[in-house]
DNA sequence: AAACATTTGTCCGTATGTATA
DNA sequence: ATATACATACGGACAAATGTT
């Protein structure tokens, strides 16, 4: 198991903490690989840091379905199925719909201009192609959405799903590349949408723009 | 008789899981009331067991929205407002829906006469005013839908959603006590949907029984 | 079958941090 | 501001469970 050593501690958060966020990155970036074992143990060393943080951080992994442990046996990283992608999509979709049916009725002028700068940045990246920036401009556009929608619920959901595509993304293509000026497009029609307040237009429109992906993945798979 | 090898059978229970579903109960049927602030030394020693498995519960019960820990200071059992329960039922409502049109695509003869013998079962409970036994069949009925789609994501989402609207229904009526004669008919539609593998139509049902409880609820709240 | 090695599960002591007097 | 009380965070030792020789 490679252990990075240019580990760098946050000094504010807890141990458990630093625990977490550092093998979620590993994780999700294919450092530790899918079915590679997990000892505590080494760990805790390679972390400077006690089991419990490291237990601790496990459990919380297990939950977030990066890790499996085998009670009293021994502890894995999940291994990922290509075609499972597609059940990552379909409850993403429909609580995106969701979201942009529920931000229509709340929607601002703020929130307007705020999703047309988000928006301009993409597609400068996408123009630019600086794909992970694009990546992460498309993942902050969907995030202010869930924001805009107010619901703790549908933003929990939506970013636990989000995270298991990035690592999928990376794992099977090693970097995103499916950011496309058509997707661009797909965002200023939901931004008008939710303009002008009209919901099922809105959910319609997000529905339209997340079936993009998987577009690409049919030939890719 | 062949032993079945493949399912792991929790021959004992870890002290972990034993806390963390004993504290669950106490949350969800209102032992522990909202904002009640929770001693983990105590606890330990009403449960029998040390504080370590406690602090691991805690953090599964936070994570799943039961409590709130603040970090170095205490922890509290989270409070309900009754209005948020609006929040839960829509992201419900959508996946339920998903889940349904999901299912249509899978479902087999087998599937079919489990639900109606479930359903069937709901509404004798209906009729012999079981609430508690109606409500544990509505969601069974519910989870075998969730179960044919076979969504690993969807289920896990659904089953939360779940936990928290159970808990409204003790802490603010005391006891179930909204299912109806309606809810049923609605069913046996949603099985006849999928029968016919009308996946639309399964989904479109399955939205307007999950509506039922909110109409209930405008006129409690 | 039984002892061993490995890994996870539990316990409890101590350190750290926060609120209150 | 300082001291005190109290709760959480962490560490390290021991116990239990599992797989192997």
């Amino acid at each position: 198991m490679p252990i990075p050593t240019d580990y760098t501690s946050p000094a504010r958060l807890s141990a458990k903490e630093r625990t977490l966020s550092q093998l979620q990155k590993w994780i999700i970036d294919g450092t530790l690989q899918p079915g590679e074992k997990l000892n505590d143990s080494e760990l805790s060393e390679a972390l400077g840091v006690s089991r419990t943080p490291i237990r601790e951080a496990f459990q919380l992994l297990e939950v977030q379905g990066l890790i499996e442990t085998f009670p009293g046996k021994e502890t894995r990283v999940t291994t990922l199925e290509k075609e499972d992608i597609i059940k990552l999509y379909a409850p993403l979709t429909a609580l995106q719909a969701l979201a942009a049916e529920l931000a229509a009725a709340n929607i601002q002028p703020e929130h307007i201009k705020q999703l047309r700068a988000i928006n301009a940045g993409f597609g400068e990246s996408v123009k630019k192609e600086q794909l992970y920036e694009a990546m992460e401009l498309d993942e902050e556009f969907h995030e202010t959405i869930l924001h805009i929608a107010n619901n703790q619920h549908i933003s929990t959901f939506c970013s636990s799903l989000q995270m298991h595509i990035r690592r999928y993304k990376y794992i099977f293509f090693k970097r995103p590349n499916w950011e496309s000026k058509a997707a661009a497009e797909d965002h200023e029609a939901i931004i008008n949408a939710l303009e002008s307040r009209n919901a099922e237009e809105a959910a319609r429109l997000m529905k339209h723009n997340l079936v993009r992906p998987l577009e690409h993945l049919d030939h890719m798979l």
